[in-house]
DNA sequence: CTTGACAATATCGTATACTATTTGCAACGT
DNA sequence: ACGTTGCAAATAGTATACGATATTGTCAAG
């Protein structure tokens, strides 16, 4: 053919990398699906190589598991490892937020109320998660510290199909909306201790409720049939 | 070569990523240097397909950089970057040793508090580094959570490199010890928030006086040699 | 009808080979 | 003399090919 494909700056497992990664974070490649090589390769109009190439930085990262000679599979989070992350997330978030008030400016706190007023008034579930998300970040992001921000990024990206479980059946608006607005309160005050401790309930509870949701969910399959 | 026992049954990536891992952690890889796939991958008896497999793993640990069609080369971290690191550690060893001490048992004080006699007793800097790795994990281990332990490993040992630097360069053995066992006495009275308190200001000290041997040796022009 | 052995197939893992790009260097022009 | 252009060597990145291993299907024996 004469298409000549222009050749591409970056790696082609970089974009394999990216749509496995989304795919699994998204929750549409469940835990414990193989991941057949040819198959992702020929989706993609590749060889193995890169596609192995992608696999084992999703490898590093904790998204896949390599068995040898038997192919990777997504890897299956437990109800434990879920829970471990949690509390590496009240780790990480509260240093962030402990570093971050000190440096908040009036563009910060208005940027954080927009985003709980749309919050608010947003009636898909389907956006709370994000909506969450957003709200976190926007009050670590001043804390000056790149790398602990990516980690957190990382982490609450990986746990974005628990949070959702657990916002849509669980803990509905009020709650969180209600910590919130206190934590936000603290931070305008400009007291550390105070977000930082309303961040840590704020956590541990959302702790609790997934692994309330967590343990009906696994109750559920366990009496199905009735 | 002619050596051709039988198909190991693991990756041929696996001990290249190993090998390289352990080769720029202990500083014989410095920053900046070019990782040709070919010399590794002849060093290592294969070909480049598991040399790019392994780097592409050191990539999503932060380890190693690609760059589009110029290949990788050994990530330098910036001071900023390891200060950014220290910080994280804080965070998450101060959450490991909270939840640790609850769960600490007579076996978990005599452990510790052979390491601390052991370091007292070691005369040899090049040891002072693991002495004291092996003191904060094994007050870190009863903490239930294995990835917070695997995240503060995978740190530490990133950090070593600096570490060592601090260590023999600034600040000598009273201080650490003094420390050290002020942490130790509060886990062995069940008190998690003086633990942490301790140990909050132990990690700050530390990345103070990161701070300042880092400034130093970047006045020296560091020259390595080896 | 179940169970075990063996063949057929699918899939992984890596070496080889080839193309595209970057880099070093020399010849050339200003 | 200095910057520019063009060729040659080096190197990255990927497709293809192939051996090795796991999985599945088939058939005979119990």
């Amino acid at each position: 053919m004469a298409t000549r494909p222009r050749q591409q700056r970056a790696s082609l497992s970089d974009p394999i990398y990216e749509a496995l990664r989304a795919d699994i974070l998204s929750g549409r490649l469940v835990g414990g699906l193989p991941l057949r090589q040819d198959v992702i390769a020929s989706e993609h109009g590749v060889s193995k190589i890169p596609v192995r190439e992608a696999l084992r930085q999703l490898e590093t990262e904790g998204l896949v598991e390599f068995r040898p000679r038997r192919g990777a599979i997504v890897r299956q989070l437990t109800e434990r490892e879920v829970l471990e992350l949690i509390d590496i997330r009240l780790a990480l978030e509260c240093r962030a937020l402990e570093l971050a008030v000190p440096n908040m400016i009036e563009s910060d706190f208005s940027v954080a109320s927009d985003i709980l007023e749309e919050y608010e008034a947003e009636p898909s579930r389907e956006r709370w998660s994000d909506l969450n998300l957003r709200f976190h970040h926007c009050l670590y992001e001043p804390c000056g510290n790149l790398r602990l921000l990516s980690m957190i990024a990382e982490i609450e990206g990986r746990m974005g199909l628990f949070m959702r479980l657990k916002v849509t059946e669980a803990s509905g608006l009020e709650r969180p909306m209600r910590e919130h607005r206190a934590i936000l309160s603290a931070c305008r005050r400009g007291a550390p201790e105070e977000a930082v401790a309303l961040m840590r309930q704020h956590i541990q509870t959302t702790q609790k409720e997934v692994a309330a949701s967590i343990r009906r969910a696994s109750l559920r399959s366990v009496t199905e049939g009735s």
